[in-house]
DNA sequence: CTGTTAGCGCTTTCAT
DNA sequence: ATGAAAGCGCTAACAG
């Protein structure tokens, strides 16, 4: 049988709450130096664990905050994105005796959701993290918990409880700076088949959505014209390239398989990155160790996001408010992969 | 104040027995059809929420299951591998009613433990899964928790409550797949820093020591020698790669920039991937979308690992018994990258 | 400074 | 088939 506070108490021939007081609530100073060295010594011997359960039951805090987000399906591939953002949340609760728990959702296709899990109506958690990753009106698919919730890139634009990077201003930014470099021609590389249906007037992400939408909207605001390009497939690819002639792309984001891509079809083309084409990323995950060429573009710093997220939901379990939403956007970089456009043949500005 | 099963009790003119029964544990056989209609209406109307927290107590059981992870410099970057473990686990606990929360560990510069986080002394997890980042030994760092724990790429090679890759056999594979496709001078790229030191003697994480133990061991098997190409700068790299003229490296992982730093001085040196120069990783992530070029070499399926490791746990809450460990290997691929080594130059043949 | 009492919300006897 | 009562380990409130 676990030792007990009660069988501390006995030992020392102390009540249960001088014990309490000493060993799990530092009160030392109301009792006699000589009592607090027995208890301590005895609840060393004697292996004492505080019950963290019945802490809780008392206290009515179980210090945890629930991390919500859809499940992934089991064959499915994964985004990795949420990753430092959890372990920025978790390094921010740790500091302050929280923990993360997570907490998976079953999406439909619909985009509605199946069930909650149990767990979330058995007030378990002090506060829940949510990232939803379907379009906004999701929100009011959720029923009202009696805990704090902060929305995370779930499509939910409040004043109060959000937290996202502003994803149209990623565009505008990216792009703006493009054209700052003497860029013309700057193409939007959607490369995965959820784009030809998003174009098509389909649902997708709202993050791809406002990053598309902000780049049309500085290119218009310059007099250019938009372009998209999609697919994997090499010739094609390289087909694509050759009829538009982009001095510039912008992508979601880049992995090594499609910087191979990338960078062998611009050599069959006799082209090189980035003397005659840049490329520049709207998401280059802020914490990803950067080796060899540094891919330029805008930042996400997700573990930093992690953290103030963290900072938040603490200060809302505080002050028992809501919090001001906070809007983050990363910094840009050139790096190695985005060069001025020196080399554009006049006849093909437009 | 929140409705508890008492007040239903009272509501409908029953005891809380009685509400348990029906609202909490599905025994509804035991009373009249009319009885549980009754209760469960009431329950609804009143937003009855049963609390976790005073269950937990009872049934000494909090279904939570801590991750125990070596904490993250603020600072650094960070070690995304993870994040398809920590779902997979999550996702076997959740099926079964469990959930994962995250458990930092504060790593000391000397490999050594710090502080353990209170909540590993507070009764409060089920059970662990430990993954820790440094060399064998660790373990006995660690005290002995009075909960079952397993241990996955932890650098602990036990007979029962551990799961890891075979990282030996994971080296020796890759080589092996590129021998047999002609390859003779076949360098290994340790990137990164640690490397070099890890060459001159000192201490690397374990998994990285054996992927180079296993190239080396099948190498010299097949009376070739090893060779280790260190560093990212690209003219160096480019001088070394003349100088040794391999026809194949190998990776322990690639990313965007290292691609791209790659195929560049490929092309500057006349060579094409993966015609002249095949590139085959030890580690490539099986639920990373691949993309454009796929690349080839050895997967880690680190998803179903942590679903293999919620199946561990679980088993061992429902035995009370450790389990067998298990040892992990995954695919090889020939990918876009790896081709066979045709064009060797016979005076080059050692 | 220290002890006593009364619960937190639920489940488990045990009795009816 | 249903109810009464005890108690999980801890702590808040109150006494002294």
């Amino acid at each position: 049988m676990a030792i007990g506070l009660k069988d501390i108490a006995q030992e020392c021939g102390l009540s249960a709450k001088a014990v309490s007081d000493i060993l799990n609530h530092g009160r030392t100073h109301s009792y006699r130096p000589e009592t607090c060295e027995r208890v301590q010594e005895a609840a060393r011997r004697l292996n004492y664990r505080p019950n963290r359960t019945a802490q809780t039951m008392r206290s009515r805090r179980t210090h945890m905050i629930g991390f919500v987000a859809p499940a992934y399906s089991s064959e499915g591939l994964m985004n990795y994105n949420i990753h430092p953002f959890l372990v920025g949340l978790s390094h921010g609760l740790t500091e302050r005796g929280y923990h993360a728990s997570l907490v998976e959702l079953k999406e439909l296709e619909t985009g509605g959701l199946d069930e909650l899990p149990s767990i979330l109506h058995e007030r378990f958690f002090d506060a829940l993290v949510i990232h939803y990753g379907l379009s906004p009106g999701v929100r009011h698919l959720l029923p009202e918990f009696d805990v704090p919730a902060l929305w995370w890139d779930s499509g939910v634009f409040e004043p109060q409880d959000c937290l996202y990077r502003d994803e149209r201003k990623a565009g505008r930014t990216v792009t703006r700076r493009l054209i700052e470099a003497g860029h013309r021609r700057i193409a939007f590389f959607g490369g995965h088949s959820g784009w030809e249906s998003y174009l098509a007037g389909g649902p997708i992400h709202y993050s791809l959505a406002h990053r598309y939408e902000g780049y049309r909207a500085e290119m218009r605001a310059h007099g250019l014209e938009e372009t998209v390009i999609t697919g994997y497939e090499k010739a094609e690819f390289a087909a694509r390239l050759r009829e538009l002639e982009p001095t510039a792309l912008i992508l979601l984001g880049l992995g090594a398989g499609t910087a191979l891509l990338f960078d062998q079809t611009a050599h069959e083309l006799g082209w090189r990155i980035p003397r005659e084409l840049s490329l520049a990323v709207l998401d280059r995950e802020a914490r990803l160790p950067q080796r060899g060429v540094l891919v330029g573009g805008l930042s996400y710093d997700r573990y930093a996001a992690g953290r103030k997220a963290a900072e938040m939901t603490l200060q809302t379990l505080e002050t028992g408010a809501p919090v001001p939403s906070v809007k983050l956007l990363g910094d840009f970089e050139m790096g190695d992969t985005i060069a001025p456009a020196r080399h554009v043949r006049a006849d093909k500005i437009p």
